[in-house]
RNA sequence: GACCCCGUCGUCUAGCCUGGCCCAGGACGCGACCCUUUCAAGGUCGAGAUCGCGGGUUCGAAUCCCGCCGGGGUCACCA
């Protein structure tokens, strides 16, 4: 049998969870779901300076918002990097014992100028060895590598990739200050937390071949590796602050719906045919690492905004209704005291939003008076002919004893026939003096759900504005 | 600079392993038209890629080989 599927995602709480990390996060999310296993959430804490309690809590905030759930995690004790350092200890005595480490005490200024040399020769700055025999008793701890042949990592996206040691160094396991660095942490934590495939960003991947080195001196087993691309900016450099928003909770705040931001980043990089909206059944079903793509991607929003809007038109307003609350309050709008009425007004608007903050504003005249007449309707609609027509409107409308939508279309109808006009005349006259616009849902519906009372008193209030005698 | 990764419509991608079905398919975006009470939604159609470039192998190459070029990443007692 088959060793239990292990994955982990171990972002450092030196942020917000931005894009790039979110998709590292699914795609070990959609793998550990695949095929049944545990994904594990570890905090990489060991940069004190950087490293808050409220990025952990933003970014614990992020994946649930996102729907990844992990199996093993905070707020758990025990994987935060810092509750470790025991751990790494162990592991650092048991490499120096083994004598696959061994401490140094080459002085920084003396290693920078070598570097500076290295570099000025054109070569890859590579540790001279200098400490390796000399068995002292203190000093960073550094990891002997064999100093011939070469290292394969054979990584699930890219194939395999050829280091030779004579580009790697004998890098530092352990500082001078005792504390252990990143990559041997990493590589202590993904052993002892059994980690059978390592999916991370593609940035790791100059990295693997040292980690590798450790994971054979500490004689374990190595894991899996899948180096994912990376998210790139509209100029093809690696995404940041600079090309607008990367925050997942920007997102979360700018109105995109959880699912479009899941389906958006598994299709970034990551196909089935010509499938473009994948529910998370389906994504779980469907995805293997192996298929993930190993170039680079651009992160385009406006892409992001089109599946939004795929989602928002299929939810059900009730299930939208519980979403939009929190935007309704965001543009200072009073929450409506009857959900079945708030779901109905989201039905009348999902198809025209592509995400919360949209489908709010589309919705705001059912919520307070159009404060202004769009200028240019105004002048074609507000005339001694429009006021003629909106009295007839408010003279026949109140006559309809249910206040439903086929009930007033058919009032709109039959006046509109006796007036011999067109629909579309009465429609925009009332949609103007509804909304203070003339694009909507449809007017009837419109004209139903903002109730007989409002309905009217708007008419009443657009006839006066059109001037002329009553 | 050295090492490593990447390079198909503007963008995300299919195809590349197992050459011919590809004078390259889908999607977003864009344009037009249809539908229509407006806006959307929906439908139809269209523009858009000499497959980074140059050689080679082959009857035949996006697909195989070689060499370039371009972009990115990594080279810390940072993570």
């Amino acid at each position: 049998m088959m060793a239990p599927v292990r994955v982990r995602f171990a972002p450092s709480p030196t942020g917000h969870l931005h894009v790039g990390g979110a998709r590292t996060a699914l795609f070990n999310w959609l793998t550990a779901r695949h095929h049944g296993g545990a994904f594990v959430l570890r905090i990489e804490d060991t940069d004190r300076s950087r490293s808050t309690d409220e990025h952990i809590a933003s970014i614990v905030e992020a994946l649930t918002w996102l729907g990844l759930d992990w199996d093993e995690g905070p707020p758990a004790p025990g994987y935060r990097q810092t509750e470790r350092l025991e751990i790494y200890r162990a592991h650092a005595e048991q490499l120096l014992a083994a004598g696959r480490a061994y401490y140094c005490d080459c002085a920084p200024e003396e290693l920078d100028r070598q570097r500076q040399a290295a570099h000025q020769r054109g070569e890859t700055f590579r540790y001279s060895g200098r400490c390796r025999d000399r068995a002292l008793g203190a000093g960073a701890l550094r990891l002997a590598i064999p100093p011939a042949g070469a290292t394969v990592v054979d990584d699930l996206i890219h194939g395999p990739v050829t280091f030779e040691h004579g580009q790697l160094d004998d890098w530092i396991l352990v500082r001078t200050d005792g504390t252990p660095t990143y990559n041997f942490c990493v590589v202590v934590d993904d052993v002892t937390m059994q980690i059978t495939h390592v999916i991370r960003g593609n940035d790791h991947l100059s990295n693997t071949p040292k980690q590798i080195l450790c994971y054979e001196a500490l004689g374990y087993a190595v894991p899996a590796f899948a180096h994912v691309s990376m998210i790139l900016g509209a100029d093809r450099s690696r995404l940041s602050k600079r090309h607008g928003a990367t925050s997942i909770q920007a997102f979360r705040d700018a109105g995109i719906l959880a699912e479009a931001m899941v389906n958006y980043l598994a299709r970034l990089g990551w196909s089935h045919g010509d499938q473009e909206i994948f529910s998370r059944e389906e994504l779980i079903a469907l995805f293997d690492i192996k298929d993930v793509a190993s170039s680079g991607a651009i992160f385009d929003a406006t892409k992001l905004e089109w599946l939004s809007h795929e989602y928002l038109k299929t939810k059900a307003g009730a299930a939208l209704a519980a979403l939009v609350e929190p935007f309704l309050r965001g543009a200072g709008l009073p929450a409506p005291a009857d959900p079945a009425r708030l779901a109905a007004i989201c039905d009348t608007v999902k198809e025209r939003a592509k995400t919360l903050v949209e489908l709010v504003e589309r919705a705001r005249f059912y919520f307070e008076p159009p404060a202004a007449y769009e200028a240019k309707a105004a002048q074609t609609f507000l005339t001694p002919e429009g006021a003629r027509r909106l009295d007839l409107l408010c003279a026949r409308l109140p006559a309809e004893r249910a206040w439903t939508p086929a009930v007033i279309e058919q009032a709109y109808r039959t006046l509109a026939a006796e007036l011999g006009l067109k629909l579309v005349d009465l429609a925009q006259l009332s949609r103007l003096a509804l909304t203070g616009g003339t694009a909507s849902p449809p007017i009837f519906d419109v004209v139903a759900l903002l109730g007989r009372q409002e309905a009217l008193a708007r008419l009443r209030r657009a006839r006066a504005a059109a001037g002329g005698a009553s």
